[in-house]
RNA sequence: GUGGGUGUAGCUCAGUCGGUUAGAGCAUCAGGUUGUGGUUCUGAGGGUCGUGGGUUCGAUCCCCAUCACUCACCCCA
């Protein structure tokens, strides 16, 4: 027997619902708030990842699906959906045209990872970006999206958010980090790596005595230029405004080296260890990192596995009919009736002929509204008995006016 | 990559201090005097007890390995 690779999952009713009815909704929501869908490849060219991801991030050094095609392109499976998009945008020249533009878009991500509770290697997120657009109040309101999906899935979430300051403020800042993390001794090995690579990290390190002494770093929250200090006060005072409930994490840094300014992560505390369920930020020098026009650009990804055990369902109601033979002369008949009523209600059927009492029984089973039987007092009278399921009204009609 | 837990019927799980034909509930299918469901009754089908090796007269049970699932670390959505 052949299985799913590890960490690979089918989804099939009724999760498939519950992901269904998740795109939908967000996807509903992204369009009232002016995104479009956008498709992007799967595969893409390695360099694009290297480049936007950053090599420093574990997502690049250790987790892609990476390998040479057969016209010895070094491809791999994307790991997440931004460096796409961004790609896609710089493509069609949008950077050029200098317009505003806004995309979503949802479907498979690929991390070699081990996998565990809300963590798989092949996964998917609905995701938004927004480019063209520097004023804070954009981030603002893609919070607020966040936070309008999550209302409508009926999840619960705390939401935390920090700034991670601008080039005119971090790389000063950065010195000043690495020049306290000089000072520190016994930082574990991880640590000692990003304090090369990516010392903003170091600060997100979850071992109990770097935490320690860590404990009194200093803080990019407490070196942001004006400009950034004014901005993450205005996003500040239209959550207040908005009563979107909020921490400020000083530690918060996005585990992918694209971000800066604001950084949001949506928090649950019901599904495990895993429990960002969605995370974002501005990353306004990216496009210019993949060689497109400098373009201010903000955005979100949601992980939808993590959020499929938390969503609220609408109730399901008795939908559609059943309709089905008393006996082997009204088999056709039955077919026939079948085929012409799908084409506008749901219908589901039994080719085999069987007792009133065993139909009513798959009926129910099957959550229909209608139970419709033709048997031989039908067949003569070219009509059909039809019993609503829920209010338990039955009938007999004339076949025609069926 | 590291550590813990678990693998018995389609599903959820019992069980054998090592002993002959391995059980239950749910689900499925077939019936309950010839046309009335969701909460009835009866019966049936369905298992190489994850895989390979070892110990033993004998292993589903003990030991080793392996694979899978799962949770956590790490990382991240």
């Amino acid at each position: 027997m052949i299985n799913a690779l590890r960490g690979m999952k089918d989804t099939l009713s009724p999760q498939s619902e519950t992901y269904v009815y998740m795109i939908k909704t967000c996807s509903r929501i992204a369009e009232q708030y002016g995104f479009s869908f956008v498709e992007t490849p799967i595969l893409e060219e390695t360099a694009l990842f290297k480049r936007s991801v950053g090599e420093s991030s574990d997502i690049v050094g250790k987790e892609m699906y990476q390998f040479i095609d057969k016209g010895e392109n070094d491809v791999c499976l994307r790991p997440e959906g931004t460096a796409g998009v961004v790609r896609a945008f710089i493509q069609q020249k949008y950077d050029k045209a200098g317009e505003k533009k806004r995309f979503f878009y949802h479907g498979p991500m690929f991390r070699y990872e081990r996998p565990q509770k809300g963590r798989l290697r092949q996964f998917h997120q609905f995701g938004a970006e927004s480019f063209g657009e520097s004023d804070v109040r954009e981030d603002a309101t893609i919070i607020l999206m966040l936070k309008a999906m999550f209302e409508a899935l009926g999840i619960g979430f705390t939401l935390e958010i920090n700034s991670l300051g601008c080039p005119a403020c971090m790389p000063q800042y950065r010195t000043t980090l690495v020049k306290f993390l000089e000072t520190r001794e016994g930082l574990c090995e991880d640590c000692e790596r990003r304090k090369l690579t990516n010392p903003i990290r170091v600060l997100d390190c979850k071992n109990e005595h770097c935490k320690v002494l860590l404990a009194d770093a200093p803080l990019i929250i407490d070196h942001l230029c004006v400009t950034c200090k004014e901005d993450f006060t205005t996003l500040k005072h239209i959550l207040d405004q908005f009563d979107v409930a909020y921490v400020v994490n000083p530690k918060l840094v996005r585990g992918l080296d694209y971000y800066s300014k604001t950084a949001f992560e949506f928090v649950s505390n019901e599904i495990g260890a895993q429990s960002a369920i969605a995370g974002g930020g501005r990353y306004d020098r990216l496009v210019e990192f993949l060689d497109g026009k400098a373009t201010p650009a903000v955005g979100f990804a949601m992980g939808i596995e993590r959020l499929m055990e938390l969503v609220k369902m609408p109730e399901t109601r008795r939908e559609g009919y059943y309709i089905a033979a008393l006996c082997d002369e009204a088999k056709e008949i039955v077919f026939k009736l079948v085929d012409e009523k799908r084409k506008t209600e749901k219908v589901l059927t039994s080719y085999a002929s069987k007792s009133l009492q065993n139909h009513l029984k798959a009926a129910d089973k099957l959550y229909v509204k209608f139970c419709v039987c033709i048997g031989e007092d039908e067949l003569a009278k070219q009509s059909v008995w039809i019993k609503d399921l829920e209010s338990k009204e039955e009938k007999i009609i004339n076949m025609a006016h069926f």
